[in-house]
DNA sequence: AGATTCGCCTGAGAGC
DNA sequence: TGCTCTCAGGCGAATC
């Protein structure tokens, strides 16, 4: 599923194949996606050129000639394409921009969870992008920033990171790897942590992200990018807690432990975090 | 306002 | 082999 460090990794693959260049054609193929693509999507789409491709949390936003942006969102399942024009078309493949040069860029997804939306200068900043909190690469994310917005707050941490009002990007698989790495429970109250954990755990998600974007740059040296069968999407990061209950700690050998906290399930070693 | 729950959707895997 | 069931997850919307 993509997290903030897939969604860059994609950024930085299509960046230089696209920027610059022109829309020559838009052929949407499935306008199910979270919102249902509109029916004036290509024509508007057509024959813009785009300047630049820019990511805000994880919504990919390409700039177009004018002012106007295209965003997407990859959702839980949504991949994009760097192929070949003509390359023939698959299950759940839903849009298709074909540039100069003969590049398509595609983007599939399965779910149907990810979003294409089209938005005009004039509107001002997107309301899906209005009010989102800071990038965690970025200094404005800090222990001390943290801290101040947790004071008087009940919710677990866990749930506390994944609010995109916090902080953008941390997915429900580097929520239980930050805390691990910080040393703190998932389920203990966001107001009730340290100024000095804080820093820490700010360090832990500059730390997880950061390893995960340089697997992808990996997984793009190889080029798989513009690999008709485009296996971009599985970065094999490796994983400390997630999904590892049961198996014992990377640290200290005790057995990992799973929670569901808000509905998602949480993993952490019961001796290291506290 | 903060906290919690729901709903969207398909593929993978388990169990029978 | 093939059916049914459960689960996974981002995140907006609705509800408490």
């Amino acid at each position: 599923m993509p997290e903030l460090p897939e969604v860059e990794t994609v950024r930085r693959g299509i960046e230089p194949h696209i920027t610059g260049r022109r829309i020559v054609a838009v052929k949407v193929h499935d306008r199910r996606l979270r919102w249902p693509v509109p029916r004036d999507f290509e024509r508007k789409l057509r024959g813009r050129r785009v300047e630049s491709v820019q990511r805000r949390a994880k919504y990919l936003l390409f700039a177009l000639d004018g002012g106007d942006r295209l965003i997407l969102h990859l959702g839980m399942s949504g991949r994009l394409f760097l192929l070949p024009a003509g390359e023939r078309r698959q299950k759940h493949d839903h849009l298709d921009l074909l540039f100069e040069g003969q590049r398509l860029l595609r983007l599939h997804d399965p779910r149907r969870f990810g979003a294409a939306l089209l938005w005009p200068a004039a509107m001002g900043q997107h309301k899906l992008l209005r009010g989102l909190g800071p990038e965690p690469l970025l200094p404005e994310f800090s222990g001390e920033y943290l801290f101040a917005r947790s004071r008087g707050r009940r919710v677990a941490v866990k749930n506390f990171l994944m609010d995109s009002r916090i902080v953008v990007g941390v997915g429900n698989i580097y929520a239980s790897e930050s805390l691990f790495r910080a040393g703190i429970r998932p389920g203990r109250a966001a107001g009730r942590i340290t100024q000095d954990q804080y820093r820490k755990l700010e360090n832990a998600v500059r730390q997880v992200l950061c390893d995960a974007i340089e697997q992808g740059g990996t997984t793009l040296k190889d080029s798989s990018f513009t690999n008709p069968d485009g296996e971009f999407g599985d970065f094999q990061v490796r994983l400390a807690v997630y999904d590892r209950a049961g198996q014992p700690c990377t640290v200290c050998k005790t057995k990992i432990r799973r929670q569901v906290i808000g509905q998602r399930s949480s993993f952490f070693c019961p001796r290291c975090q506290t």
